[in-house]
RNA sequence: CGAGGUGUAGCGCAGUUUGGUAGCGCGCUUGGUUCGGGACCAAGAGGUCGUGGGUUCAAAUCCCGUCACCUCGACCA
C-alpha cells in the first residue's frame, strides 16, 4: 500500500515550496549533488532539457548573425581589475587558482564568473577598423561564482550558460542589439518554455557590475516569487576603454567600440520547474521535454501487447516525436506516477482492450484529461496533443501571472501584495534610499522598471516618480 | 559570519531522556503469482552508529573536542 510516497511528501507545494522544489529536482533524476558544496551533477534527463534549450536559442542567435565561439576558463586576475565596477561586483565571489604544475603562479588566475574581460581583451586585438564591426559572438560555457547559499539550478557555484558578447561602432547599434536580444529571450521563453515573463530595465542597484544599463526578464514562480530568467546588458564604452577596444572609423578618427552582453543559464531549467510544476512533480513544456510521450503497456504479457507498443513507438519516433516505451517490470500504476513525476507531457496507455478496438488511451500531464483515439491516427493525435499542451501551459501561466500583478499606492499595500504572492507595481522616484526602504519594509526588491515615463508619485517618499517599478520577493 | 537544527544500511527514519544482542519502512537480490492509478507471497544481502578522545565490566546512548550537512538571516544570477 502506498505509504509515504513521493507524491504525498511533496503534496503541499504552496506552503513548502523550496522543499518541494529540491525534492522534485533530485527525485526526478534531473540532478544529483556534486562532491563540492554548491555544485550539481546534471544527469542525462536534466541535461537533455538543456540541449533542447541550446538548440532553440542557437537557431535564434544565428538568425541575428551571432556565431558560437569559445574562450578560456581561466582569466588572469589583472583582467578582472581593469573595470572598476566589474571587479567590485565580482571579486567577492570568484574562485582563484594560485598553484599549477606544482608551483605557485606568478599571477593568480580566476575561474571565470563571466567572460566580459577575457573576451574584451581578445576583441581589442581583433577589432582595428569599422569594417571589422559588428562582432557578434556567443559562447556556451560553464562559469563559477562562489555563492553562500545554493539551490540546484537556481543558484549553484558552477553553472552552465550562454553568454553573448557583441561590439558595435555606434551607441545606437549596441543599444538596439541589447533590446533585440531581450526580445529574443522573451519570445523564446514564451514559445519554448511556455513561460510568460516581464521585461524591463533594472535599477542601478540591480544592474550588472560594469554595465551602463541592464535589462532583464523576470518570471513568476508558483509561490509568487520572482526569478531573473535572463539578462541583456548595454555596456557602453566601459569595457572598450578598460580593454582598449578601438577602431578607425570612416571619418579617420580612432574611436572606442560600444559593447553589450547577454546571457541565460541552466537556471532556466529551474524556472520551468517552478513555473509549471504541481504536487505530482514536473510538468515539462513539450518543446524542451526530453521525453514528449511515454507508452505504458497494460497487461504486457498478454499476446500482442508488447509488439503493438513497439510498433507504435517506431511509428511515433519516425514522425519526430521523442517517445519512450516503458517495458520495465513495474506495475502500470507505478509507471503512471513515475512518468508524471518526470513531467512527460503525454502518456499513451495500450492494453488488450484497446488493441481489440484498434484504439489507444492518451492522457495529458497538464490537465490529466484522458481520451481514446484511433491507433491508426496516432501520429496526428500525439502531435496535436503536444501542440495544445504547449499552448495551454503558456496560457495558464500567463493568466496566473496577470492575475497576480497588483498595484500599490502605499508601502502597506505593497507589503500586503508581496505577502499574498503577488508582483506589485508602484511608482518610484529613482533614489537608492527609497529602494532600500522597500527592501527593508517588505523584503521585496525592484525587479524591472516597466514604464519609464510615468506620472505617478514615489511609493516611499511621495515625490514625483521617474519609473513604474515591479517589486517582488525574488529567488 | 550570526541564530537554530541534524549526523544510525543506498534513501527516509526510530532507538539516546533511564548505558546492556543494531532496528523499522522504502529500495536492492532470487523465485513465483500479478498488471487499466505507486501489486502480493516467500527467501535473502546490506551497518567503522560523522569523527577523535574520555568515563565504565559494558557507550549509538553519558562527558569534552572536532568535522560535515540542513534551515533562517546577511550576500548574490
Amino acid at each position: 500500500m502506498a505509504k509515504d510516497t513521493f507524491v504525498e511528501q511533496i503534496a503541499d507545494i504552496e506552503t513548502d515550496f523550496p522543499r518541494w522544489y529540491t525534492d522534485v529536482v533530485v527525485k526526478t533524476k534531473l540532478v544529483d549533488y556534486g562532491p563540492v558544496k554548491g555544485t550539481m551533477v546534471i544527469r542525462p534527463y536534466g541535461y537533455a532539457i538543456w540541449e533542447n534549450i541550446q538548440k532553440e536559442l542557437d537557431a535564434r542567435f544565428k538568425a541575428h548573425g551571432i556565431e558560437n565561439a569559445y574562450f578560456p576558463l581561466l582569466i588572469p586576475m589583472s583582467f578582472m581589475t581593469k573595470e572598476a565596477e566589474h571587479v567590485e561586483g565580482f571579486a567577492p565571489e570568484v574562485a582563484v587558482v594560485t598553484h599549477a604544475g606544482g608551483e605557485k603562479l606568478a599571477e593568480p588566475l580566476c575561474i571565470r564568473p563571466t567572460s566580459e574581460t577575457i573576451i574584451g581583451s581578445m576583441y581589442s586585438k581583433w577589432i582595428q577598423s569599422y569594417r571589422d564591426l559588428p562582432v557578434l559572438m556567443n559562447q556556451w560555457a560553464n562559469v563559477m561564482r562562489w555563492e553562500k547559499t545554493t539551490r540546484p539550478f537556481l543558484r549553484t557555484s558552477e553553472f552552465l550558460w550562454q553568454e553573448g558578447h557583441t561590439a558595435h561602432a555606434s551607441e545606437a547599434e549596441a543599444v538596439d542589439m541589447t533590446l533585440k536580444m531581450l526580445a529574443v529571450y522573451e519570445e523564446f521563453a514564451k514559445s519554448c518554455l511556455a513561460m510568460p515573463v516581464l521585461t524591463g530595465r533594472k535599477t542601478e542597484k540591480e544592474k550588472f557590475a560594469g554595465a551602463v544599463a541592464t535589462y532583464g526578464m523576470e518570471a513568476m514562480m508558483h509561490d509568487g516569487k520572482s526569478l531573473q530568467a535572463g539578462t541583456s546588458h548595454y555596456l557602453g564604452q566601459n569595457f572598450a576603454k578598460a580593454f582598449d577596444i578601438k577602431f578607425l572609423d570612416k571619418d579617420g578618427v580612432q574611436k572606442y567600440a560600444y559593447t553589450m552582453s547577454f546571457g541565460v543559464s541552466t537556471r532556466l531549467i529551474g524556472a520551468i520547474i517552478m513555473t509549471h510544476g504541481d504536487a505530482r512533480g514536473l510538468i515539462l513544456p513539450p518543446v524542451v521535454a526530453p521525453v514528449q510521450a511515454v507508452i505504458v503497456p497494460i497487461a504486457s504479457k498478454k499476446p500482442g501487447v508488447v509488439e503493438a507498443c513497439r510498433e507504435l513507438k517506431n511509428t511515433l519516433t519516425k514522425a519526430g516525436v521523442r517517445v519512450v516505451l516503458d517495458e520495465s517490470e513495474n506495475s502500470p500504476g507505478w509507471k503512471f506516477n513515475e512518468w508524471e513525476m518526470k513531467g512527460v507531457p503525454v502518456r499513451i496507455e495500450l492494453g488488450p482492450r484497446d488493441l481489440e478496438a484498434g484504439k489507444m488511451v492518451t492522457v495529458r500531464r497538464d490537465t490529466h484529461e484522458k481520451t481514446e483515439a484511433e491507433l491508426s491516427s496516432a501520429v496526428e493525435t500525439v502531435k496535436a496533443l503536444l501542440t495544445s499542451v504547449q499552448a495551454d501551459m503558456y496560457e495558464r501561466a500567463k493568466a496566473r501571472m496577470d492575475s497576480r500583478i497588483v498595484r500599490a499606492n502605499s508601502l502597506d499595500e505593497l507589503l500586503a501584495g508581496v505577502d499574498n504572492a503577488n508582483f506589485v507595481r508602484a511608482g518610484w522616484c529613482g533614489c537608492r534610499e527609497c529602494e532600500d526602504k522597500v527592501k527593508e519594509f517588505a523584503q521585496a526588491t525592484a525587479r524591472v522598471m516597466d514604464d519609464e515615463n510615468t506620472s505617478e508619485t514615489c511609493i516611499v517618499c511621495g515625490k514625483k516618480a521617474d519609473h513604474t517599478v515591479v517589486f517582488a520577493r525574488a529567488y
